[in-house]
RNA sequence: GGCCAGUUGGUGAAGUGGCUUAACACACUGCCCUUUCACGGCAGCAUUCACGAGUUCGAAUCUCGUACUGGUCACCA
């Protein structure tokens, strides 16, 4: 067997346990948490990457524990140029940063490196090295033809599917033989000799999932391919035994290879962490049946499509929260100036079936976070968004900024503010008709019951009363005055008694004034949007709307 | 096909044998408030928890079977 492992790893003359001193324990406290986010290096996150690293963050943030990044690139053909950079990046926009792990495409911080695991070669090869050695792995030669065929038999006879038992070629294979083949340079790949059997249960404890119980796994698994790096299963048992993670939290698309990692650290006699498996966001897809999000088909997948819509990244973190713990949303509640750092995440209240990704939901969390902030806030936020995205408005919102953030503050900054932005990308057209430069190319919504000739009244007796220094009732008692001149009920209630002896009511007086100057009937308060436009520019607004009523 | 899991209104869900005539939130509908809209308030929206059988005085909750949905069965992670 020694002869075996010498000529498949001839460099490797570490052991197991050198590298088992060079990374004690960590030094925390009973209970703390390690966990740590481990993707490929593809340079691309999506909805379910942040959703499974913001738990892995918030569970070991809540212990004061370790969550560390560790880039997994054993398949070279993924690695993308600075897919690196572009994660810590995106994750970072999300508040989600590491204690330990890589910084950058080459740099790390951190005791338990390296955390990318093409550096990590000879660690894995030792430790396979050491399975080859006590005959718990063996080389094999089968071709890609070759593996295909016996599945295809396996198929054809209605047997279980894999590398296993009698149908495993090369777990019985004379070492002679081998030994004769390698130095042929023949390709082959280091298999786990499993010694589980198929007829046993074993139990396991998912921290989300509950109890789980498989058949023992006795799949002889390729550990190291023949590029000579691992496969996800062997680097996944040997990084998080040596980095010491007490918590895999990861996507439950693996739960079916429990066994395979529970009997890796078994073989190493190694208590194995405790696992967490995440359910996935679903859609509903075209034929009407729930499937995973996936980054292909789905542009709402793609984290990069909530900054194009301009949610703000505090609410898409809420709605993730509120996703993975139930009982979020009612803390959230009653909790409403806390930080969520403040809110402890509980494994127990996690689904464990897949979500349907609800975007109404989130536009919603996202309406009321943006309603409760200042509108210096909501200033800034909508700037940012539109430097990106909206140069024209950008540029609007630097010129005219106080004048902005007076726009924003109507109806705000008070108990029950005003809940109409959901977006930051929805803002302007909400806004335009605050800005001259926005204002062309208007149609305007008048009430077609009311007449050009009883609306140019109107607003010319508007604007020989209106003076920018009435407070608000003043304001609006003049606005009533001249709705009872002109034959217009200033009483909403008495107008609804008998709405027969008026021509029309106090609300068709505002809503004429409101339409000539926002083109819609629909707006915040009048008279801070008045105050705020100032009377000349009122007056432009009547001159304008009167003009469109004339070319009609 | 094997293995594993899941299935409570349009959506996310609460619920672990009696306090459930099934919370709460989103969406939708109606009413109220109101100078419009939004906000807010009120009401409506599952006679029933995929289906069938069983255990029990009693089941959404326990057991078994069926159906459906999802995951997995790579030298991808």
């Amino acid at each position: 067997m020694n002869e075996l492992a010498d000529l498949i790893f001839p460099n490797i003359d570490k052991t197991v346990a050198d590298y088992e001193k060079m990374y004690p324990a960590r030094e925390l406290k009973e209970g703390t948490i390690v966990t740590r986010f481990a993707p490929s290096p593809t340079g691309f996150i999506h909805i379910g990457h942040l959703f499974s690293s913001f738990v892995a963050k918030k569970v070991a943030q809540d212990t004061d524990g370790i969550f560390y990044l560790r880039i997994e690139d054993t398949d070279q053909k993924r690695t993308v140029e600075n897919g690196i950079t572009n994660i810590i990046r995106d994750l970072k926009n999300y508040n989600i940063t590491f204690n330990e792990g890589m910084i950058s495409e080459t740099e790390e911080i951190g005791n338990y490196g390296p955390y990318i695991q093409s550096k990590r070669k000879e660690i894995y090869q030792t430790f396979a090295k050491e399975l080859l050695k006590k005959g718990l792995a063996y080389p094999c030669f089968c071709t890609e033809e070759e593996v295909n065929d016996v599945r295809e038999i396996q198929k054809r006879r209605k047997d279980r599917i894999g590398y296993y038992g009698e149908y495993a070629k090369y777990r019985n294979f004379d070492e002679q033989e081998a030994i004769k083949k390698i130095k042929n340079n023949e390709p082959y790949v280091v298999r786990f000799k499993s010694m589980g059997d198929y007829n046993k249960k074993i139990e396991i404890n998912d921290a989300i999932k509950g109890k789980l119980t498989f058949p023992e796994n006795d799949l002889d698994i390729v550990i190291i391919k023949s590029d000579g790096l691992p496969t996800y299963h062997f680097a996944h048992f040997v990084d998080d035994y040596l980095m010491h993670t007490t918590h895999i939290i990861r996507s439950d698309e693996w739960i079916s290879s429990l066994p395979i990692h529970i009997q890796l650290f078994k073989t190493f006699n190694v208590k194995p962490p405790k696992y967490a498996h995440l359910s996935p966001l679903m859609k509903i897809d075209e034929t009407g049946s729930k499937r995973k999000l996936s980054k292909r088909k789905d542009p709402e997948s793609a984290v990069s499509y909530y900054h194009e819509k301009g949610i703000p990244k505090e609410a898409v973190i809420l709605y993730i929260l509120t996703v993975a713990n139930s009982n979020f949303e009612a803390w959230y509640d009653t909790n409403k100036d806390a930080s969520i750092d403040d809110f402890k995440f509980d494994f127990k209240k996690v689904s464990s079936s897949g979500s349907l990704f609800d975007y109404d939901k989130l536009l919603n969390i996202s309406k009321n976070y943006i309603s409760r902030l200042t509108a210096k806030e909501v200033y800034d936020g909508v700037l940012e968004y539109a430097k990106e995205f909206d140069l024209e408005f950008y540029n609007l919102l630097t010129k005219y900024k106080d004048y902005s953030i007076k726009i924003f503050n109507i109806e705000r900054e008070q108990k029950k503010p005003r809940k109409d932005y959901d977006s930051y990308g929805n803002i302007k057209d909400q806004v335009f008709y605050m800005y001259d430069e926005l204002f062309s190319d208007v149609t305007y919504d008048f009430d077609e019951k009311i007449n050009k000739e009883e609306i140019k009244k109107v607003l010319d007796s508007y604007i020989e009363i209106y003076d920018e220094n009435d407070d608000k009732d003043t304001w609006f008692s003049k606005m009533q005055n001249i709705g009872d001149n002109l034959g217009y009920c200033s009483n909403i209630k008495q107008y609804k008694e008998n709405p027969d002896n008026y021509k029309g009511s106090i609300a068709d007086i505002s809503n004429i004034i409101r339409v000539a100057v926002t083109t819609s009937r629909m707006s915040p308060d009048l008279y801070e949007i008045l105050k705020l436009l100032g009377k000349d520019r009122i007056k432009d607004r009547f001159n304008k709307a009167i003009q469109k009523l004339e070319n009609k």
